[in-house]
DNA sequence: TATTTGCGAAACCGATTGGTTGCACATAAA
DNA sequence: TTTATGTGCAACCAATCGGTTTCGCAAATA
């Protein structure tokens, strides 16, 4: 299934779950063990973020690992950057409104 | 109804949306156009865009004009921010190995 | 070998989502 | 005044979501 990371993390205990695993891998059952829902509850959510790539898993034995792919979250970065840039513009404007009446003063 | 911003850009027709009205105001039937989807369904989403504040309606007559709060999508900015912290330290710190073979080297 | 542990997958369930159609009600135009 | 237009809201509906319980299986442990 193809999966959007917008709507991966649409959802808070998703975001909860990529703030634990930014800084290390961890199994889903210390994943688990952060929230007040079943373990089974965290894989699906983990499913999701590994459908569109958010993480990925590195198998231990028995255990699975899963960790964080930083650099997937640089879409939503670039999603952002086109309004970004329209904010700044809209200071920049602002900015030159200032300095109009400023020179306007003299 | 309490409303996540996350939830809100998470539908695609919205973001959509948002970039129609990121430049100018525009009515739910102006709007509607641009989709093959109702005027009421449009309507829908900008009750979900309303609630979390993410736009705001300007009535002029019988018509409604919604324009984008570009200062909320700020909040997608801090969220993303810390991570950006993360991705950015990340290549400082392959910068560090690189230089540090390049010493290692002379 | 027998048992425990860590995991994914499937079946199920109530709540939510995103769409529709059909209204009611202002405002603008004839 | 009568008619047309722009809108929000409610009712309904199939699909999806986020959770649970139950299961099967492989790997670690006794």
């Amino acid at each position: 299934m193809r999966r959007d990371i917008f709507q991966a993390i649409a959802d808070p205990t998703r975001r909860a779950i990529i703030a634990l695993i930014a800084l290390q891998a961890l199994t889903p059952n210390a994943i688990a063990e952060h929230f007040q829902t079943s373990r089974q509850a965290v894989s699906k959510h983990l499913r999701v973020l590994t459908e569109c790539e958010l993480v990925t898993q590195q198998q231990h034995g028995r255990e699975i690992h899963y960790s964080l792919q930083l650099e997937r979250l640089q879409e939503v970065d670039h999603w952002l950057s086109q309004y970004r840039n329209l904010w700044e513009t809209r200071f920049t404007q602002l900015d030159q409104v200032l300095s109009t009446l400023k020179n306007q003063k003299k």
